[in-house]
DNA sequence: CAGTCCCGTTTTTGATCATATTCTGAGGAA
DNA sequence: TTCCTCAGAATATGATCAAAAACGGGACTG
């Protein structure tokens, strides 16, 4: 989603280059999508000019973009929040994640090279670690790299953007799920997704990564709690 | 896309109540998407302070929010430019857009009233008109309220929002292509849609709605200009 | 001698901050 | 309960600092 510079993967950047807001953008971000921020929390300006020890301008700027990636909400009294998802929105999610992500998944395989397959692999047994000791924030962590570093072979710029988008959307309320059930009830799909991406395979690859999503969403889906 | 009031469409609002960087937003956006800002062309901070004659800070959360929606481009070195499309965002285009926007007909064909049906028959009405007389930017700004008007009847705001976003991205080539074109060269097919939606025949609708795309986009590609 | 390239200065533009202003929501008084 | 006041937070401004691009003079090459 327009990320120039992704200094969390790479964190031996060049130096202190790259612009507060911009930083502070990414702090928020990982924030919000690896549940540091619950779903329903209110955000303030002050708070994170505080929090983050920056000025108000950059934090300004960050929520901005934020707003726009549908990662927080403007509830229209001047208050900001983090987003709490419906059992609607689920369907909405579950739709375009399917769509877009197979469609990703698809291009990908046909693209990918044997090293990135090992690079991929190599994540997903880290994911499997982090599963086995109950390790959520790992979990989240390594989960939404290897999606990420797999729709990323895509060379699909426009689409990958609106699936970064769609994974902010349920990334608090996936925090909170597992947070709730823990890690070990998510079967895991990515050994098929392997499978297919070293066989070329692009249909298999869709087949693996539709189960995926849609094991992701219902467990979102069953987590959700009304309001109360 | 998070568009709390939408002035431009009831300009008798309650007075100067929204924020500034609500309005600048609003009418960059609207720029952009009308095609007055042509693609390539570079957006500065204090050029728009200027032309807009607001503050800086507004302006600047204007363009982060912009940025995020994939309506600006930064370019690296802190430049900010509409960007141009290439054809390989082109096929992005008419998938992601086929899929979404096909889904939100889908579901607004099941849920529209009878009144909001001749609202969209009258600005189709308005738009043949635009066409006849070769009124480009009326052209666009009315075809884009009635597909974002029925978008919106699809009560799917997760969708809508993808859909929106997309439509900035190829909104200023649109204007450049009906600039070289004419409007003429674009069949109709929101009759069909019309007529679909009367039917509350879903699957016709969402048919109508595919060719509607596909033929957009396609213009758009023959348009579209090697770099040069 | 003309054209081109390089490197310094100049100027434009972006990033950040401190501060003034405006607005919201809460709590107390009638 | 309703209205008024007030504290606190958000909004917006302009100044200041830093960086990048544009400009122009000079040297080098054909």
């Amino acid at each position: 989603m327009n990320v120039p510079n992704s200094a969390s993967i790479s964190p031996a950047e060049g130096g202190a280059k790259l612009p507060a807001h911009e930083v502070v953008y990414q702090r928020l971000r990982a924030q919000i999508l690896f549940g540091e921020l619950a779903p329903g929390q209110a955000v303030t300006i002050q708070g994170l000019v505080e929090a983050l020890d920056s000025g108000m301008t950059p934090v300004r700027e960050a929520i901005r973009r934020l707003i726009s990636d549908g990662a927080l909400v403007f509830q229209g009294n001047r208050r900001v929040s983090v987003p709490q998802l419906r059992a609607d929105d689920i369907d909405e999610l579950v739709y375009a994640r399917k769509t877009i992500e197979c469609e990703l998944a698809r291009r990908a395989a046909t693209r990918i090279e044997t090293a990135e397959i090992d690079v991929l692999e190599d994540l997903d047994l880290a994911l499997d670690k982090a599963i086995a000791i109950g390790d959520v924030a790992g979990y989240l962590a390594l989960n939404y790299q290897f999606h990420t570093r797999l729709n990323a072979q895509s060379e699909a710029p426009i689409l990958v953007d609106l699936a970064d988008r769609l994974w902010l959307r349920f990334g608090p309320s996936l925090r909170v799920v597992c947070g709730r059930f823990g890690t070990q009830s998510f079967p895991d799909r990515h050994k098929d997704i392997l499978e297919g991406l070293r066989k070329k395979d692009a249909d298999l690859v869709a087949l693996a990564v539709e189960r995926d999503v849609l094991q992701g969403m219902e467990q979102v889906r069953a987590g959700l709690t009304p309001v109360f």
